[in-house]
DNA sequence: GCGGTCAAGTGGTAATACCAATTTGGTGGC
DNA sequence: GCCACCAAATTGGTATTACCACTTGACCGC
């Protein structure tokens, strides 16, 4: 089954996390008008229908209030009080997420070595291998790190970490965003992060969670630095 | 214009009722597949957009499932009107939640013991377990249970890690939700829950990663055992 | 029979147009 | 000068259409 994405991660979804950041993070106050949905859709780049569905859900969670011919409002009810729904979109800076996703990703890692009895495990990393190389010739160096860290949390059988490591995935919202692009436009970037993620596979497939932990905290690092130089580097 | 009746509610509230009603009613069972929505919106006469707005409203709730490519079945969740929000109704079980604690929250402690250095967590520690104290007098076991997670998690100094932590916190919404009171309801679980708390803590105030999070791993640990006992007594 | 391939079915997204409700501001009467 | 009223602009609501991506299953060749 190959390149066929597991999770399509929905547009409606992603909209709805970037305006709930909008709100969260206080550039939208309780009881604020956010723009009209036309501009919405031109700034996020989507269509109208689009951000019509990510907000009707925003609108379910109870986080905006709709009011025809006037506008959408943010809810009272999202502060502090109640029910504080869902993972709260703040939209964490670049490098609070990759020092996050060193320590979880190095646990799941870590976990996924343990796991790896089961003969599951060497198909998923063989498959995952081969949809890398795969990905990378169709230009989807992006997608493509994306599978192999989503591969790696399902590999601990673990569905709440699955969720952990996708929902960080998705937090790159902001408008560093673009950036990540860069993070990966020359070939000497990712076959680099190739070579990093074959060593975490290895130490999975070798049964070593050590290993898997140290290749995975090492890989961030690496990312770290690589991103840190593309952010200078403008 | 179809269905327009005398109500001006929004449209697409009229027809997730209606499907909903589908549901309840026995219509479409648990796991069922209702019809594309090309036929809904005939059936109904309405258009296709709206149809799609009325089932997101439904798939945030929970109700549904929406498969791609494939269909929209009845998800298995609450029968009622329930309002568990949730980031998709995808709920982890109990045990692969405390698994990813556990794998997470160590890394937490760890990282807390090494930011140690700063004044503030010491004195954030003393408050918090004051905090707990009080908590506890106020039969409040649950709360006090969550702030202390919470504050190692912001004693890493990472947004995306507290972010992380308190979603899995509120992940816990099904129908074993109920449980977890039975889980601190006699004083031996939540004074045993309370050492273990401030073996934690004292290692983070001892700048000792390792032992943090050893600790928090036998905190957590011990947590599902207490859990797998109430949830046995049951 | 088995496996690969392709086409039909289905949800996902976009673009556009027009309708309905609200808001706003101007205009007139008092 | 103040207030009521009306009309245009703004904004959400719905419909229509088209096309894309994924899934599924049936068909065909081996």
């Amino acid at each position: 089954m190959p390149l066929t994405s597991i999770e399509p991660r929905r547009l409606y979804r992603q909209i709805a996390e970037q305006i709930r950041g909008l709100i969260t993070s206080g550039e939208y106050a309780v009881g604020a008008r956010l723009p009209p949905e036309r501009d919405l859709a031109r700034q996020l780049r989507v269509s109208r229908p689009s951000v019509r569905e990510a907000l009707i859900a925003l609108e379910v969670e109870g986080l905006v209030e709709v009011r025809v011919g006037s506008g959408i409002y943010v809810h009272a009810a999202s502060g502090i009080g109640g029910l504080h729904v869902s993972n709260g979109g703040h939209h964490a800076g670049p490098f609070d997420l990759i020092r996050a996703r060193k320590a979880i990703e190095g646990e799941c890692a870590a976990l996924a070595a343990k796991e790896a009895k089961r003969p599951q495990i060497a198909e998923i990393a063989e498959a995952l291998q081969q949809m890398e190389a795969d990905a990378l010739k169709m230009a989807q160096p992006l997608e493509a790190d994306r599978l192999f860290h989503l591969r790696v949390a399902e590999a601990t059988n673990n569905v709440a970490l699955v969720h952990v490591v996708m929902g960080l995935w998705e937090e790159r919202g902001g408008p560093l965003f673009t950036k990540l692009h860069h993070h990966f436009d020359n070939p000497k970037s990712w076959s680099a992060a190739i070579r990093e993620h074959t060593a975490v596979l290895d130490a999975i497939r070798g049964h070593d969670p050590e290993l898997a932990r140290v290749s995975m905290h090492q890989h961030m690092d690496q990312a770290s630095k690589r991103f840190s130089k593309s952010w200078d580097g403008r």
